[in-house]
RNA sequence: GGGCCGGUAGCUCAGGUGGUUAGAGCGCACGCCUGAUAAGCGUGAGGUCGGUGGUUCGAGUCCACCUCGGCCCA
């Protein structure tokens, strides 16, 4: 070989530039279903119990979507949060299985299904209610699919061969199990509560089968005298009420006024023809609704006799107007916060039975009875005085009539309103008191031991435990019945006599047995005599209940059936994970049914998310058109950068997406993307002789080791609080800051330059394996795909799985604050020298700066004791540089910010090596290298003559 | 209408018990490099801390009210 004198040598293949594969390009949205393909083929679930069998269990218990449309943006935050928590836990080395499960009763499915029937104009009545049940069924198993699929899709891994759905025959019958705890208990019990009812279909409808269209209704007043007088104010006056369904009249037990309210005392003097007060009457209004009642009442003139504020009106009793026709009760006045003066005359008609208000003021809060007045049709029964047996809708004059014949209307008008009406048949709607089942709060102390649940278990975030709390401690009992069709009946007898619920162990097991045979048909497939058979009790002496239960009863029953069911599972289940709508939903209903039968929470930890906004905080709707689809986004980023965005946000409180929020995230997938790749590059042919124990590295290579401590100790503590944004802001910051920026310039010199054996080298490259070791694992829960494909890039194709790996332990020797301590000086050093060196590039004196001289003056003393022994020109990456412990010169440069260090440069003398790029008078010497450099490449030659 | 939560640079986030010029990264602008190159490095400009009033020597941090947004309930 001869050199050829004329031009240099190019000594580009001497340098060890990174080499890899792995794309800067990621190509996610084609790329993540081939590794897809590759977990499912696999069966990376199963390789991960496996490899986890007998080690510490973590259970995150998966509450269970509702299977009836495609998933939204919320499904994917929620799933991929438990995802990353579950993926961090095995990670940490937990035995962390996750069963995804469904909700699958309930109205929105019997609603689809109705609708397919209105279609072909057929009637729910006349389709036979086991074929009903068999097609909601299949359409739940439809729509577990879809979502099945699109979970799957975001990289969570799961048991997707062996969900739980509610709708399974062994959960059904565990459904039922549990029921009959709380009716052997003695909590269970028939009460009643007014619902929206339609009397056409004569059936209950819930609040999203309502629809409000105008209505034509008669508006009257009506007064009622006193029996007890609450204040001499009002002695001989009657109280005047205004309402616009005089058919409540009959179910009429109580008067609300607002404590705060200004009323008065009038004295009719003067009415117009056609009124039916008279003159001389005493009546009491709200002072601010005078005006319009006498209006309506044809009253032209009057008196103001006296002034009362509500509060006086406390324990005042009324009678009804029909006192003495079978309407002999009381009528007590109540406080109300609902009584307003916008319309009426100040006073309340409560009737108990006939509105959700009344309900609660009455009945909730004072305790009054609920007359059943009305039946299914929305006639009266035949107990109730005057009106029995006429309909609701055309009993008004029958009612006005009636007021007048004692003298206690006051007025009589129509009026056009908003009003509800069923959205199918569109006749107008009533509320109706009606039989339900409850679950007592009280009667077996659930209320008490649901708040020790709550304060036995630890709530993220700790206000979670606040919110539950105060509900739980105010709220009524449970109402657990529905008038459906398709969900868990309500299993139970009830002795046609007494009333009493039948508890039987033997007819309740072969109840169990029977719906485990075959689902909830069986409670109406069965003859009832069948589970009475052999027992000595007459079937006929009791009554079968046909109500099915409320799905939150379902589904606060998943720990029963899944959690203690399965043998890869445990209960009390370590995580709960929901949005935090479920402080009210399934967080509640599962407390309750497990402090109710088992007097404790089903859970340790809770963890609550907030919604999901668009970017400017509101909230979407499809009418807004201002949604975001996951599907969308995995179609054009990719899962990961959706699993990105979840982590990168504060999700303990809502959070917000959009296209700049997205376009951020891919911004900085981009980062971490590049950041594994040189590290993949400059890791090219690492092999365990080239490793070098700790003690032996720089300096700088220590300090790297120390941040890899310290990020460890950080990601491990947030990840046990579940609370990963830190940890997403951390590892991102040490990406950027101190790889990029920082310690990869700085060893690019090193790794392209030094001898394969020198000892520098040897030990940069031990910490970039170290960086990417805890870099892939750290990720691996977060950015599910991406870090598998480093993770093969690296090992190779056949390589075990990233997620079968465990993160690594830490030495605690790698700690070391003082080191740390040391850097943070040298690093606020480099900033003064960086400012220098761009104030030489502006004025066109420098461009690299491996093209400068640097001289830094400190004043302390501290900062030569930091720089001791090391090259300072590597750390700034100039061709030559000093450090003095001395006065600056005149028009140095500094930093505002950083006192005591000022900076002179200047262009670097000598020449600049070829292989290097680094500018030094020993290649003025030697021609084209320097020093390091010509033994280099010297050893390089002679290697590959070798 | 009630209960609870939140509003810090364009974006995502930090800012124990009130205390000097309110921080970071991204993005943006400008420049450098051309051996991480649809990459990498550097410098810089961005904030009346939702608003008003109050407590205090001093408030993003405490109090009151208002406003906007969210969840739940009515």
């Amino acid at each position: 070989m001869s050199a050829d004198d004329s031009s240099k040598r190019d000594y580009r293949d001497t340098v060890f530039l990174p080499t890899t594969d792995f794309p800067m390009r990621a190509g996610l949205p084609q790329r993540e279903p081939e590794f897809l393909k590759r977990w499912y083929k696999d069966n990376i679930y199963g390789q991960l119990r496996a490899d986890a069998k007998g080690r510490e269990k973590f259970v995150l218990h998966d509450g269970p979507p509702y299977a009836n449309g495609n998933i939204h943006i919320g499904h994917a935050m929620n799933k991929i949060l438990k995802d990353v928590i579950v993926k961090s836990q095995q990670m940490q080395g937990k035995d962390a299985p996750y069963v995804p499960g469904w909700d699958c009763h309930g109205l929105p499915i019997e609603w689809k299904i109705e609708e397919k029937y209105r279609k072909k104009k057929k009637n729910k009545d006349e389709v036979d209610p086991v074929e009903f049940r068999r097609e909601c069924r299949e359409f739940a198993d439809e729509w577990v699919g879809v979502q099945r699929d699109e979970f799957k899709r975001l990289g969570i891994f799961g048991d997707w061969e062996n969900p739980y759905l509610t709708m399974d025959y062994d959960a059904e019958a565990q459904i039922v199990e549990e029921l009959m705890k709380f009716s052997t208990l003695g909590a269970l019990y028939r009460g009643s509560k007014p619902v929206m009812w339609s009397p056409v279909e004569k059936t209950a409808l819930a609040e999203a089968e309502v629809e409000y269209h105008d209505h034509t209704s008669t508006q009257i007043d009506v007064a009622f005298p006193f029996v007890k007088v609450p204040t001499d104010e009002v002695e001989g006056a009657k109280v005047v009420i205004w309402t616009t369904t005089p058919w409540t009249i009959p179910a009429n037990r109580a008067v609300c006024y607002g404590p705060e309210i200004d009323y008065i005392v009038i004295e009719v003097t003067e009415v117009a023809e056609g009124a039916t007060v008279k003159a001389g009457e005493r009546l009491v209004v709200a002072d601010a609704l005078v005006v319009d009642f006498v209006k309506r009442a044809k009253v032209d003139n009057y008196l103001v006799i006296n002034h009362v504020k509500g509060k006086d009106l406390e324990g005042g009793v009324l009678a009804h107007p029909w006192r003495g026709q079978g309407y002999d009760f009381d009528v007590p006045m109540l406080p109300g916060d609902h009584v307003t003066t916008d319309a009426g005359t100040g006073f309340v008609h409560t009737a108990p039975g006939h509105g959700d208000d009344d309900y609660q003021v009455a009945h909730v809060k004072f305790g009054i009875e609920v007359p059943f007045t009305v039946d299914e049709a929305g006639c009266y029964y035949d107990h109730v005085p005057l009106v029995a047996g006429k309909h609701v809708y055309k009993v008004a004059d029958d009612v006005c009539a009636l007021l007048t014949d004692v003298g206690a209307l006051m007025s009589v008008g129509t009026l056009s309103h908003s009003y509800p009406h069923s959205w199918r048949s569109k006749a107008p709607l009533i509320f109706r008191n009606t039989p339900q089942w409850f679950i007592s709060m009280e009667k077996t102390g659930l209320r008490a031991a649901a708040l020790k649940g709550i304060e036995d278990t630890n709530w993220f975030p700790a206000v979670s435990k606040n919110r539950i709390k105060a509900m739980v401690a105010d709220r009524p009992d449970w109402v657990i019945s529905r008038q459906r069709a398709w969900g868990v009946p309500i299993t139970v007898f009830v002795h046609k006599e007494t009333g009493e619920v039948l508890n039987h162990e033997v007819v309740n097991r072969r109840i169990v047995n029977a719906v485990r045979e075959g689902g909830a048909d069986a409670w109406v497939k069965v003859p009832p005599e069948e589970f009475f058979k052999g027992l000595g009790i007459n079937h006929e002496e009791y009554e079968q209940v046909f109500d099915i239960l409320d799905v939150w009863f379902d589904s606060g029953s998943t720990h029963a059936f899944v959690c203690e069911g399965r043998e890869d599972l445990q209960s009390p289940a370590d995580l709960y994970l929901e949005g935090s709508d479920q402080h009210r939903g399934w967080f509640q209903s599962s407390l309750l049914e497990s402090c109710g039968t088992r007097g404790r929470a089903p859970y340790k930890n809770v963890l609550t998310h907030g919604f999901t906004m668009d970017g400017e905080g509101k909230k979407m709707s499809k009418s807004l058109g201002n949604t975001v689809a996951p599907q969308t986004i995995i179609q054009q980023f990719g899962a990961d950068i959706l699993r990105l965005w979840v982590v990168s946000v504060d999700y303990m409180e809502d959070v917000r997406i959009g296209d700049q929020i997205i376009q951020g995230q891919v911004d900085a997938y981009r980062k971490i993307r590049n950041t594994m790749r040189y590290l993949l590059g400059n890791l090219h042919g690492f092999t365990e002789e080239e490793r070098l124990p700790a003690v032996e590295m720089p300096e700088l290579e220590r300090f790297i080791l120390h941040r890899l401590a310290e990020l460890d100790a950080l990601i491990r503590d947030r990840a046990n609080s579940f609370d990963y944004n830190p940890i997403f802001q951390a590892l991102y910051q040490f990406c950027i800051q101190e790889l990029s920026a920082f310690y990869f310039d700085i060893r690019k010199d090193s790794l392209y330059c030094d001898d394969p054996t020198s000892l520098r080298r040897r030990a940069v490259r031990t910490v970039l394996d170290e960086v990417f070791a805890r870099l892939t694992t750290w990720f691996a829960p977060i950015l599910a795909f991406t870090a598998e494909e480093v993770w093969l890039s690296r090992f190779g194709d056949d390589a075990e799985s990233v997620h079968r790996q465990q993160w690594p332990a830490t030495p605690e020797a790698w700690k070391d604050e003082a080191l740390a301590e040391k850097w943070t000086k040298i690093r606020r050093l480099r900033r003064v020298v960086n400012g220098a060196l761009e104030l030489d590039r502006r004025e066109k004196r420098i461009g690299s700066s491996l093209q400068a001289d640097v001289t830094v003056y400190v004043a302390d003393y501290a900062y030569v004791e930091a720089m001791a022994g090391l090259n300072i020109a590597e750390l700034m990456i100039t061709s030559s540089a000093r450090l003095l412990e001395a006065e600056a010169p005149e028009g140095a440069f500094t930093l505002e910010d950083v006192k005591g260090i000022a900076v002179v440069t200047k262009v670097a003398s000598g020449d600049k090596c070829e292989r290097c790029w680094v500018v030094s008078e020993e290649v003025t010497a030697h021609g084209e290298l320097c020093n390091r450099c010509s033994d280099a490449v010297a050893s390089i030659d002679s290697g590959a003559a070798a």
